[in-house]
DNA sequence: TCTAATTTTCAATAAATACTGAAACTTCAA
DNA sequence: TTGAAGTTTCAGTATTTATTGAAAATTAGA
């Protein structure tokens, strides 16, 4: 395969990947195409590589170092903003998890929590409610343990631990 | 706090949680009924519970009999379908877990593996490219054992394991 | 300070997605 | 068969989300 097509396809899955992950297409894009980058672009480069405006350029870049998966560059001498994605796999994927947590995992412990102390044992539906809601609790709680561990860890430790552990 | 406002509040939540998960509110809603319900619920009662119209109602609900996350019961003597979710939540996250690899893990593996070949070892460009393709393929490859282990394990065996081996 | 290069904002619009409701279809008991 | 009860489909519409592009704001050097 050639390497413009290549990298079409890579830009185009990892569209589709993030846009399954509630990320949006041009955002997604845009770390691709970062990612597989050997130097820093420009905003100027990334709205003329993906066809997109500046405008949608400008706000997806800025999400995306919201997210702290990519980063701004400053070359002295140049008033341009240069932009560049970490390329170590390892961190960008605790970075992801670090945010989705936040943005997730959080706000729906805390729902559960709210909602643990809901009146009237008596009810079938209240029975059931407290049921499947302490069990999301504890799923929710065990998940997020799991997480952080992951979020905190080195790399080798944690693969290496995990693989030697499970069968 | 009261059932009511308890359940509302769940309803939304999950509501939420499913939307940045890349599942429809209605969907998402639908299965928080669902789930919280002591007994199977009828099309008509989900359209009135979440105020929905029949036809979003029919869509989502078989959306969810697709994930294999909500299920169709027969009450004999009657016309009427009646849906109920399971309530085991490890059961449940496997169901998940097991549906978005198939849909996401599996497309971006193809991904990598056919962009592998990717023509010409002088350029800049093509050298990163296939750096950064190749860590991508293999943490894709260490995340989907790891999901598989996941999928395929009992939920006590996993989780003593996993809080052994990891802190 | 001024000015030209660059970035940011945001109202308008386009595009995508979800939802409705009525019609078509299916099923089964009489 | 028939028709009532129930389910499914889908064209049209509403809603939400993404994108554009030009104007406003910012920046840094002369």
């Amino acid at each position: 395969m050639k390497y413009p097509e290549a990298k079409e396809k890579l830009i185009q899955a990892w569209g589709n990947l993030g846009y399954s992950w509630g990320v949006n297409k041009a955002m997604a894009q845009i770390h691709a195409l970062l990612l597989i980058s050997p130097k820093a672009l420009t905003t100027e480069e990334i709205m003329q590589e993906l066809n997109i405006s500046r405008g949608n350029a400008n706000m997806n870049i800025r999400a995306l170092l919201d997210w702290g998966i990519v980063q701004r560059i400053s070359v002295s001498g140049e008033r341009k903003e240069y932009f560049k994605s970490g390329k170590d796999i390892w961190e960008l994927a605790r970075q992801v998890a670090k945010e989705r947590r936040k943005r997730e995992l959080e706000p729906i412990l805390k729902v559960l929590q709210d909602v643990s102390d809901v009146q009237g044992e008596n009810s079938d539906d209240v029975k059931e409610f407290k049921k499947v809601t302490k069990d999301l609790k504890t799923f929710a709680e065990k998940s997020d343990g799991l997480l952080n561990t992951f979020i905190n860890a080195k790399e080798s430790w944690f693969w290496n631990t995990l693989m030697k552990a499970l069968r």
